[in-house]
Order: C-alpha cells, then sequence, then structure tokens
RNA sequence: UGGGUUGUCGCCAAGCGGUAAGGCACAGGACUUUGACUCCUGCAUUCGCAAGUUCGAAUCUUGCCAGCCCAGCCA
C-alpha cells in the first residue's frame, strides 16, 4: 500500500493560494472525477542527476499530492536501456530524500511492468490497433511526412491480426535486429499533430536493460509507457512539462484503446519549463560538463544540480522558498538567480554563524601596540541572533585587512582607510593609519597604523566617531577556508576552536563578483556558441565540505541561452 | 504554407466583468561596531496591438502581431 503524505510536515505550498494545476485538482475532486486519492509522481529517467529544474518539477507533483492529502510516487523512467544506469538511481533518490520530497517507499521502476504492458499490448493488436512495420528508420521518417503536408500509410499497415501478433512474438524472442521491425499505434497518419502519425510504440533493442537483464529484445517507447506506467500506479494527476503536450493526444489515445484495463484513466496536463539566469540546465548539457571535465563532477557546487547546489551552501529550506516564491509557469519562464540568492540569504540570516574573512588581504602592523604581545577580542556569531553565541578572535600587532577597503588617495566619500583617517576594526579597535609602505610599483604592501586602547570594542568610549567598520584578521593565525556564497576567503581559524564542523559561513559585507577567464574558454568549447553566450561575471561561492587547504574560489558555470537572438 | 501553446513592470507572479496584489531587481532617505543588515519611500492611469460588446474589460468577442514547442526505432 502506498504511503499517503502527511499534511502536517513542513509547509511547502502550504497555506498559499492554488497555482493553475491545483485548481484543476480541486475540480476533478468537486467532480468527483476519481473514485480514489489525488495521486501523482516525478518519472526521471536515470540517465543523470537532479538539477533545480527537476526540484521544480518534483514539488508541483509532490505538493499537489501534499495539497489534497494525496501519494506520491517516485517512478524510474527505465524504457531505454541503451541510457539508463543504476548509478544515477541511487543519487535521485538521495537528492530527493535531501531536498525534503523523500517517497518513502513509493518507489517504483517502468521497468517493472514491461510484462504488463507486453500483455496490454496484445490486446492492443488483436484489437486491430497497432502493426508491425517493417519500414527502416529512414523510411519511416519519409513516410511521417512534414509540419505541413501529411504521411502516407505504411504499407505494411494492413496486416493481419494473426500475422501482427506472430511477428510482434518474433520481436519479442530476437527474431529480427534493431532497425528491422517497429511495432506502431494504428492511429492516423494524416492528422496534424505528427504525434499521432502512427507512433512507434515498441522498439527492438539488442541491449540488457539495468535491471531486467536480458530478459527483453523489445522495449516500448516512451509514449506509449508512460501512460500506461500512471495507470498502473493509480496515478491521478501526471503533470509533466511543456513539450509533452502535443504528445497529449496519444497519452489518451493509449489509455482510451486500454480502457477495459483503466476504467478512470490519469489525466495528463503541463506546467512550463523553468529556467534560471546564468545556469546551465538541461541533463544533456550538464552530463557534457561532467564527461568532458569541465566541471569537477555532478557535485561541482558550479553547477545547479542539486548536489552542487547543496556543496555551495544552498539549504533545503531556502530551496523550498525560492520554489514556492516563484509559483508555477504556464509557459517557460527563466527566473532571475537573484531569487534563488534571496531566498539563502532570508533562511541563512537568521541561523547561520557569521565569521571574518580576508579575501585580498594588505598587511596592516599597529605600530603602538607591543610586540609579541596579543589579546582575545569577543564577536558576536550572528548580530541579530543572540543565541548562536560569541566567538573569541586573536588580535595582535600584524593584521589583514581587505585590500579594497583601503585608498592611498580616497576618492570622494570614501570612509574606509586612507593616510590620516580612523576607522574601526570589527570587535576590536579603532586604527589609525600613519604610513603607507609601498613596492617599486607604487603598490601598498603594507599600512603603518596606530591603535586607540580606549576605543577597546564593548567600552563606554564615545569621544569621536569614526564612519567605517573593517574586517580583518590577525595575520599570522589564519588559514584558507571554505568559503560561502557572499562569504570571504582567509577565515580565521582559531575561532576557540570549538566547531569542529565549519558553519556555514555569511559574511553581510558584500556579494563579491569576479571573471574567469578560464572557464569561459573551457565553456565556449563544450558548448554550441550558436545556443549559448556566456556572460562574464560569477559570484564566489563556497564548498562546505572540501577541505581547508583546497582553498576554493569558484565561479559559477554560467551560459544564458539564446541570448543572441533575444539581443 | 500545418498543429499546439503563451503574451500583466527589467525578472518571477496574483488577478477569472467592477475600476492593476506581492516578491526579486533597481532608485532615494533613515539607521548602523562593516557602505551589509533592518526600516521607510518610489517604481504598470495600464495589462502584446487594434477594433467591438458593456454603465463598466487585464478579464467577453473578432482580427492582427510576437515568443515558445512539435517531423527520435530519446525521454
Amino acid at each position: 500500500m502506498p504511503e499517503e503524505i502527511s499534511e502536517t510536515n513542513e509547509n511547502e505550498s502550504g497555506g498559499s493560494a492554488l497555482n493553475f494545476l491545483e485548481r484543476i485538482i480541486e475540480e476533478d475532486i468537486r467532480d468527483n472525477v476519481y473514485h480514489r486519492s489525488v495521486h501523482t509522481r516525478f518519472p526521471p529517467e536515470p540517465n543523470g542527476y537532479l538539477h533545480i529544474g527537476s526540484l521544480y518539477a518534483i514539488n508541483i507533483n509532490h505538493g499537489a499530492a501534499k495539497r489534497f492529502g494525496g501519494v506520491f510516487n517516485l517512478r524510474f523512467d527505465d524504457t531505454n536501456p541503451l541510457k539508463e544506469d543504476m548509478e544515477y538511481v541511487g543519487a535521485i533518490i538521495e537528492d530527493m530524500k535531501w531536498a525534503g520530497y523523500d517517497p518513502g517507499e513509493n518507489i517504483f521502476f517502468g521497468s517493472d511492468y514491461f510484462e504488463t504492458i507486453y500483455e496490454l499490448t496484445i490486446n492492443l493488436i488483436e484489437n486491430g490497433q497497432a502493426f508491425v512495420c517493417d519500414l527502416s528508420p529512414d523510411e519511416l521518417r519519409e513516410s511521417r511526412g512534414t509540419l505541413t503536408t501529411p504521411g502516407v500509410n505504411s504499407p505494411y499497415r494492413n496486416r493481419s491480426v494473426e500475422e501482427n501478433l506472430k511477428l510482434f512474438e518474433g520481436m519479442k524472442n530476437g527474431l529480427y535486429n534493431p532497425g528491422e521491425k517497429v511495432l506502431r499505434a494504428k492511429i492516423d497518419m494524416a492528422s496534424a499533430n505528427i504525434n499521432m502519425r502512427d507512433p512507434t510504440i515498441y522498439r527492438v533493442l539488442n541491449a540488457d536493460h539495468y535491471r531486467s537483464g536480458d530478459k527483453w529484445r523489445v522495449y516500448p517507447m516512451y509514449d506509449y509507457a508512460h501512460p500506461i506506467q500512471d495507470a498502473i500506479e493509480g496515478i491521478t494527476h501526471s503533470m509533466c512539462s511543456f513539450e509533452f503536450k502535443d504528445h497529449r493526444p496519444l497519452y489518451e489515445w493509449v489509455l482510451n484503446a486500454l480502457s477495459f484495463a483503466f476504467p478512470e484513466p490519469p489525466k495528463q496536463r503541463e506546467f512550463g519549463r523553468m529556467n534560471i539566469t546564468g545556469a546551465i540546465t538541461g541533463k544533456r548539457y550538464l552530463r557534457q560538463l561532467v564527461s568532458q571535465g569541465y566541471a569537477d563532477g555532478w557535485d561541482d557546487p558550479r553547477l545547479p544540480t542539486v548536489k552542487g547546489l547543496r556543496r555551495r551552501g544552498f539549504t533545503v529550506e531556502s530551496i523550498h522558498d525560492f520554489l514556492g516564491e516563484i509559483g508555477v509557469a504556464r509557459d517557460n519562464s527563466t527566473v532571475d538567480i537573484s531569487m534563488l540568492e534571496n531566498s539563502l540569504r532570508k533562511d541563512l540570516k537568521p541561523k547561520a554563524k557569521t565569521v571574518m574573512a580576508v579575501l585580498d588581504p594588505l598587511p596592516v602592523e599597529i605600530i603602538n601596540y607591543p610586540e609579541g604581545a596579543d589579546e582575545w577580542v569577543e564577536v558576536e556569531n550572528n548580530a541579530e541572533n543572540p543565541e548562536l553565541g560569541i566567538r573569541k578572535l586573536p588580535f595582535s600587532r600584524n593584521l589583514l585587512v581587505e585590500r579594497e577597503d583601503f585608498m592611498e588617495v580616497p576618492e570622494k566619500g570614501f570612509r574606509r582607510l586612507f593616510p590620516g583617517n580612523e576607522v574601526r576594526l570589527k570587535g576590536a579597535y579603532f586604527i589609525k593609519c600613519e604610513e603607507v609602505l609601498k613596492d617599486d610599483n607604487g603598490a601598498a604592501v603594507k599600512l603603518l597604523c596606530t591603535y586607540d586602547p580606549a576605543t577597546k570594542s564593548g567600552g563606554s568610549f564615545t569621544e569621536r566617531k569614526v564612519k567605517a567598520t573593517l574586517h580583518w584578521l590577525d595575520a599570522a593565525r589564519t588559514l584558507p577556508a571554505r568559503v560561502n556564497l557572499y562569504g570571504r576567503l582567509l577565515l580565521n581559524e582559531n575561532i576557540t576552536g570549538e566547531e569542529p564542523n565549519w558553519p556555514r559561513l555569511v559574511d553581510p559585507a558584500s556579494l563579491i563578483v569576479m571573471e574567469n577567464a578560464r572557464m569561459e574558454e573551457s565553456l565556449s568549447a563544450a558548448l554550441p556558441e550558436d545556443k549559448f553566450q556566456f556572460i562574464r561575471h560569477g559570484y564566489f561561492v563556497c564548498d562546505i565540505h572540501s577541505k581547508p587547504e583546497e582553498k576554493l574560489v569558484f565561479n559559477r558555470i554560467v551560459a544564458l541561452k539564446d541570448t543572441k537572438k533575444k539581443g
């Protein structure tokens, strides 16, 4: 028995208005169309890893089931043994669990229905609704016609039921080679919808299936298998993406032809695909990036895969928030990546520990601070959430500040460090820039500053104010660190030493943008130029699972689809 | 020259005959031990365009225009 999704856990799609798909379901419930509870499914082909677009599709189906107290299935749509692999089923289940869409016991495989589908197909043939066709792939393509001209009937279209039965059995028993014979639905070669022009529903494949092994030589096509799989599982609403809209008549034709077996057939309904600016979705391209080494793996933080997003520091909560925020599109949409980032920020702000880290260090020497001395200053881990406590940072004569926080000749409005100016070091003291040491090229290599002991953070000093506060590190006690979105590099490892596992890092100071020419070049080589154009900037992101010494500085792998066309 | 589908602010997106929600982004201002955060304020007299129906339309009708999808023995 499938488990029903509890209505009490989590809050995805809870409370908000129904989207247009959910409205359809609501009507069906009202009209008593189904004498069973709402039942949805997510049917990935195990040929790649899940990405943010998959999560969007999962959320729509899973969310609808939850909303109406229904059931949700994960079903591997594995009817093409040439492309599928067990590696992916494990990864998909793992990612779904992580993302909060645990299918529980409701995990199915389309390939488990091969036998049933085969038997139903015998009925189809007996009813004269399918025939074995000997046309070669090329001949078949030609006879199909074009978008504007009708196709012509196959010369094999009128074979007798007996002959079809015999030939189909022969196909099943491996008597024919791939390409020699296919089974086709007998519909209408003149249909304006090309999917209805006697579509192929079974093909011969001399390939072992990752689950059914060498049992089958004949495999059903997606268009034929999918409606049957849905029906077998008792799915009521089969929600898929837009490109299948034209396939709906065929989906319905199949279930109608098999109505003796499925009296209350599921409905296919479609939603627009979701794209994110600057992110490559589409398993085909992701696979290319991974297999050709442009990405370090499916979990490369630059990728919008679930594993990539996870390594990059995105939380489940932020992803759910994002998905709820963008809604369900009727047509393809491209959501600005800033919406995803906003959801992360929203989630992390109150619960993540904040740390200081210096990305591009500029040494500072406090010339009036005793040589060899040091002290520990206290900084709150999260300015707005005291529950996260405080940490102690070492402070001494030699420090590091952000290079961009200093200007020898301050431009108008600059209020950070410049000769003669005083600023506060977060959690520590006021310091004043007294002298700039430069290299032969005139670039600053070190700032000589003085500090005022009276201005120690937490004290009652009010005599003068500074216009800026800077983040800083003790020069001798820093470590390359993992950096998150909005984080910074060189993190001080000596944060009291209490946290073996690093918290997600959030430095509200700034969002860092950089260029990465090398990545741009490799992407250009990897992907077709006419379809993609590369943007120049990405964000620093972090890998909270990697080792500190890796010192990661990532750019997003980015591409904007079809930007040339749109100008 | 076919069929399907969509068109509400730069991006998502409510709205479903009663006189344009919200979020992101952006711009001003206040606040500030990071120029961040937070808080205020601004941001579609208009809903692809044009006619029509109506007291009244983004919502109904007609025509036009634009985008996206479809010719795998892929899913």
